[in-house]
DNA sequence: GGTAAATCGTCTTGTGGAGAGACAATCGTT
DNA sequence: AACGATTGTCTCTCCACAAGACGATTTACC
C-alpha cells in the first residue's frame, strides 16, 4: 500500500490522486447530507448562511464557487424543508437575505457530524495529526485556487517532485 | 489569507476545498496538456501505459477510473496522432495491448513539465515542503478511496440515492 | 470435437447536470 | 421622472457520462 514515487506511475500524478479523493469523497458525503435537501450543494449554503453574515445569493454563490441558478434551487430546496427563510433586506429591497433556522441549525450540527464521521473514513489510512495537515493544506491551496492564474515572476522553479 | 479555523467556516470543510482546488487544477491542467490528444484523459492513458506493463483496455480503464466506453475514445485520439499503437495480445486475441510510441514518449516528457509548471503554480502559497507533503498525503488517500466503504459498521447503509 | 457461456472492445442511445441568455423587479444617478 | 446597472428567477441548449446492444474471440463443459 505504498507509493513507489520514482517510477513516476500514475500515483505520482496530481490529476489522478485529486479526482480519486474527490469522487470518493463524493460517494461518501452524498450519503452523508442526504437529509439535507439540494444535497451537497444544500449544505455548503447551510454552512455559509450560519457562520457568515447575511448577503445577497449571488455573493454567496460566487463564494462558494457554484453558479447563481443553482443557488435558486439550493436556496428553494432548503427554504421549503423549513431550515432557512429568504428575507428581503430593508436596505435594498431586490436582494434577498438567506438566513437559517432552528431547524436549519440543528440539521447542519446532526450532517456536520456525519460529514466528518465520512472523512475520516476516507482518510482512514493517515494519521490524525496528517488528516488535520492535510486539511490545512488543501485549504490554503483553495484559497488561490480560484484566481485565474496570476502572473507571479517570483514562483519558485524548483522541482516539486518528491 | 489565513483560515480562521475555530470559526467553522466553509474554508474548514473538506466539501469546500478539495472541490475548489480540483476545479482550479481542471482549469489550469486542461490548457497544459491541451497538445495531448484526449486531453487530460489521454494524458492519463499515456502515463500508464508508459510506466507500467502492458493491459487490456478495461483493466486500464479500471485503474485509471475511468469508463470503458471513454478509454475507447482516449485510446482512439492518441492512436490517430501516432503516439500509441493497439497491438493484439499474442496469448488472447480479444484484447488489445496499448503501446507507447517514441513520439508518444516525449510527447508525455514535454507534458509532464508543462503540468509541473501548472502545479506549482496552483500551490504557490505552499512552500515545496509542503507541496511535497501535499503530494504524498493525498496519494495515500487516494489509494483507499477508490474501496467502498471497507469497514464502517456504524453507517446506516439504507440510503440508496438515485 | 462441438456447442454454449463468458469476455473484450466498439457503437448507439438516453439522461442528468451545468452554464448561457432572457426577463421582471429594484436601486442609484442625473 | 428617465436611464442604466444589479439581483433573482426562469428557460433553453449543450455536453460529459453511463447503460445496453452487438460482433469477435476465448474458455468451459458435455
Amino acid at each position: 500500500m505504498e507509493v513507489d514515487w520514482d517510477a513516476g506511475g500514475i500515483e505520482t500524478e496530481l490529476g489522478w490522486a485529486l479526482p480519486a479523493v474527490y469522487a470518493g469523497f463524493s460517494r461518501s458525503a452524498t450519503g452523508a447530507v442526504a437529509d439535507v435537501p439540494g444535497g451537497p450543494r444544500g449544505y455548503q449554503v447551510l454552512v455559509a448562511v450560519t457562520t457568515e453574515e447575511p448577503s445577497s445569493q449571488l455573493a454567496l454563490a460566487h463564494r462558494l464557487g457554484i453558479d447563481k441558478t443553482q443557488m435558486t434551487y439550493a436556496v428553494d430546496a432548503l427554504e421549503a424543508g423549513g431550515f432557512v427563510e429568504r428575507r428581503p433586506d430593508p436596505a435594498d429591497r431586490r436582494v434577498r437575505q438567506v438566513h437559517p433556522t432552528a431547524a436549519g441549525r440543528s440539521l447542519l450540527a446532526a450532517a456536520r457530524v456525519a460529514l466528518r464521521d465520512v472523512e475520516g473514513a476516507l482518510m482512514r489510512n493517515l494519521t490524525a495529526t496528517e488528516q488535520i495537515h492535510l486539511r490545512r493544506l488543501l485549504a490554503r491551496v483553495a484559497l488561490t485556487a480560484g484566481d485565474p492564474q496570476p502572473c507571479t515572476p517570483d514562483t519558485p522553479k524548483d522541482d516539486p517532485r518528491p
